[in-house]
DNA sequence: ATAAAATAGTTGCATTATCAACGATTTTAT
DNA sequence: ATAAAATCGTTGATAATGCAACTATTTTAT
């Protein structure tokens, strides 16, 4: 194998990169085509909603692993789309809870119904196991380098 | 295993976000610390014109996986820093070959090193054919989304 | 009790990505 | 031969990211 496969084609950094960006682009579109004006970004604020409403900006921050700034400017589009509610936290005006609307939680089913179309999409013709040890290698790979980004 | 769990944490779009994401970060700040002002997107590019030298526009958007729009731009930039020179192919007006400077070339092989540095720290620790197969699994992810994003 | 430090969120700046529209040039189809 | 279609690169609009500086508020340390 020649350098430059190892570096480019090959490398695992190519790898992930390219294959998150093909992931990032099919939801995108899945969203699209059945009518939710949600994007990938907006979504992985959204999914944590889902699973606990109330939180604060910090904690969607951590858990989305983003920037409070960029989930400072993701909520200002989730609410203008009328998805989101910041709401002041009584006990500590420093934080905002956000909050879903009814709409969000209206169409909460068909969303995640979305993702696991897409993951079905991603994992077709590939064991389950096969799946199961690429995570695990993925984890291993991210704790590798994120112990280094600190 | 919860549903959340499913779709976010332990999801394969999850993970490989994430690990891309650090890679990213941790390829840029290792750039920085050596002094050369190329960001993770720039040597994107800059990679592939080190395989090949003069290539199109066109070429490069699609051996690097990236709208030729943000090629563009990124030459643009590779250009005002003296790392790439466009030239108007003489056989085709409309296209325009790529060359790499006497700077860029000066440079080459620091950067290869630091990129290989990356990747063994990305895969400290985890034995060789774990990674290959891992290698495997993302392309196998990778052409059953792709396929479905023409 | 109060000054210093820490925390939560916002904003400005620079970089990058995607999409669609456009001009210039080349290829093709009749 | 020429009109239509395709291709190459650019530009404008919009969305998202990361970093650092900033305000407001809360916690801590003395």
């Amino acid at each position: 194998m020649e350098k430059f496969d190892q570096i480019i084609d090959f490398s695992i950094a190519y790898l992930v990169g390219r294959t998150s960006r093909s992931i990032i682009k099919r939801l995108g579109k899945k969203f699209l085509d059945r009518g939710f004006d949600v994007s990938y970004e907006q979504w992985s604020i959204l999914v944590h909603l889902y699973r606990k409403d109330g939180q604060t900006q910090q904690e969607l921050a951590r858990v989305a692993i983003k920037d409070k700034a960029a989930v400072t400017r993701l909520l200002n589009i989730l609410e203008k789309k009328n998805i989101v509610l910041r709401i002041t936290d009584r006990h500590d005006k420093r934080s905002k809870l956000i909050y879903l609307t009814n709409k969000a939680k209206d169409f909460k089913p068909a969303l995640i119904e979305i993702v696991e179309e897409l993951l079905q999409e991603a994992e077709q013709g590939i064991p389950r196991d096969e799946i199961i040890n690429c995570k695990k290698t993925l984890n291993k790979i991210f704790y590798n380098i994120d112990s280094l980004n600190q």
